[in-house]
DNA sequence: ATCGCCATTTAAAGCGCTTCCAATAAATTT
DNA sequence: AAATTTATTGGAAGCGCTTTAAATGGCGAT
């Protein structure tokens, strides 16, 4: 059998107009049953396959939806990237669109990168990630009224826009919880000083759970560097570690931070968890091969992403529905690094 | 200023004919110098953005270059995922070409995907990965001339088709020299049952440096496994740390088998590296953070995403050009898992 | 028979760009 | 000064699909 090349082609061949013939495709309720089946069969037969751009250019809907990845150096990459984008490709696969990875030139403005993106009509969605305390992207698609979903939230009183986020704030109360339970008082905040939200989530959980104490013998040394500096968080980690009065339990914002934590202080010739207890968040692979085993919260990637495409979605199919939130509450992985406060 | 939401829009402010105005923003020859700054600012000015969907149908060319992901359960995506797809993703960004990742449906077959994929002109090029010994994603695309470059290679005397592959032939014999002038001579190959020409290769590597050697005392244990199954690999593992003449050094296809193998060593009592040396390939983030540290080989995929994204786009230029063939040579990262055999 | 209604189908107008071919104006040659 | 190039711009025909508005035909109701 002849192959068809275009909707035209097929048309002719069926002895139908090339409007039945895309409204049969397209499962379209008007046209006879009987039809839809017969043009299906035949467009089958004919292995023809519709043109993308051809679709997009009449429908208005590309079949894309964006992800933009910001380029750090070799060896910077989020641990996490490759689940997520298989996840995200996965949960947009069921309803045929295809995950578009834009990526965010070096010196360019990521927010016009984005604004570009979406103008020249490449995407009918996008995925935002890393969310900021006062993301401009956020805004900039509010108003362009691009379908979108954040992976992340703005601040608590912020609202119209649909968000999925891991629950750093409760996370970081029951880390705090279970090393005040065994015994800890002298407790070690290793931050980020990037003004991402997840970061000023989690520290606020800890810090309230720590005033609710309002215990007098509690001591917090707070120490935070930036998030991509080698050397910083070299320097963070020893400044937690230094002096007689440092940390015996110390909660990492990441566990990139927590495993360069453990390994300076096993460096320095402390005993985990006897000497040191850390608790991380992430759980990234690492976590479970370091030497002792990291506790940590693992934020369920491949949930989130699958849970985002659901939503983005349902964004794209019906925009004027009203926003979805969802709060994944990261589920706590007991290892080795975290134990009782020693008797000193 | 106003806003110019088409090409023609644009035409019409400048005074000028569309035809003019779209050769002049891609920087034709054909217009004046001066007509394409005129252009390019009032585009500027305007916020013009060209309707990507418009562009690939009037040109043929859409822009964007797909990456099949083939979607295996949770967990078990390939760790260099992320790494991959950012690299690939920022050599494509220089020509302005963005990557589209397609989910290959479970159930569907890959290859069908793989033509849906390219006849419905989504994608000007594939990135093909994990090639198997004889595969039919070559044969299709080769014969559908769309430009591709795949990561790995067919069997040596095939031709025809651009490749970049890491040696894992030379990589596997130097991990044997290593290991047979530290003294060992019963060798263990931990490998896959998986068709994949990277395993035939490195296989063949160790086997021509046993082989080469002459040795009548070495002996050489071949235990492999299914990629994904988890009891299997399990199997094994076991299987190759059994009895009194279980090997003295084993070398694992990749590194989540090495790491597999050692906890079972440990777990049985085995000092590492006294009692085994162990030497996998890849050099996965977890390879460092073992104990001891995983001896193995670096397959550099962020230099080969780049490369690959190089190649592809000189492909897709110049469709006519000869074949570009690149080889890698995986570098040896020498960590604490190797050591002398014992003299036992 | 006649009418209106419903279920189906179709004609035709784009969607916003690229590009072939032709046209014009300016520069050069003879 | 006419003839020929050369440089620059424009007309118009699509690319292959979707979608609006309208047409067609069969049917029961009147």
């Amino acid at each position: 059998m002849a192959r068809a090349n275009s909707l035209s082609e097929l048309a002719q061949h069926l002895g139908l107009s090339p409007a039945t013939v895309s409204r049969a495709l397209s499962q379209h309720k008007a046209i006879a049953k009987k039809t839809r089946d017969r043009v299906a069969q035949a467009a089958r037969e004919m292995g023809y396959v519709p043109n993308r751009a051809a679709q997009a250019l009449a429908s208005g809907r590309s079949g894309f939806v964006g992800f933009l990845l910001p380029l750090r150096g070799r060896g910077l990459a989020d641990p996490f990237l490759g689940e997520f984008v298989s996840a995200l490709t996965e949960g947009f696969a069921a309803k045929d669109v295809e995950l578009l990875l834009s990526a965010v030139p070096r010196e360019g403005s990521e927010l016009r990168h984005l604004e570009h993106l979406v103008t020249s009509g490449r995407v009918d969605g996008i995925v935002l990630s890393r969310i900021e305390l006062d993301d401009p992207r956020i805004a900039l698609l509010r108003e362009q009224k691009v379908p979108f979903v954040a992976h992340g939230r703005l601040g608590p009183e912020e609202t119209g826009y649909s968000w999925l986020d891991t629950d750093g704030h409760e996370a970081f109360a029951e880390a705090f919880e279970l090393l005040y339970d065994l015994g800890h008082r002298r407790f070690g905040l290793l931050s980020i000083d990037d003004p991402l939200t997840f970061r000023t989530a989690r520290e606020a959980g800890l810090r309230s759970a720590f005033d609710a104490k309002g215990d007098p013998d509690l001591r917090l040394r707070y120490v935070s560097c930036a998030r991509y500096d080698q050397s910083g968080r070299a320097r963070a980690v020893s400044q937690m570690l230094e002096g007689p009065d440092r940390p015996t339990a110390v909660v990492a914002i990441a566990d990139g931070l927590a495993i360069e934590l453990m390994a300076a202080a096993q460096a320095q010739g402390l005993a985990l968890p006897d000497d040191l207890s850390v608790i991380g968040f992430d759980n990234i692979p690492a976590a479970r091969h370091v030497t002792p085993g990291l506790t940590t919260f693992d934020a369920r990637i491949a949930d989130c992403a699958t849970e985002l495409a659901a939503m983005l979605l349902a964004r794209i199919a019906a925009p004027e529905t009203p926003h979805a939130t969802r709060l994944l509450r990261p589920q706590l992985v007991l290892r080795q690094s975290h134990g009782e406060a020693s008797r000193a």
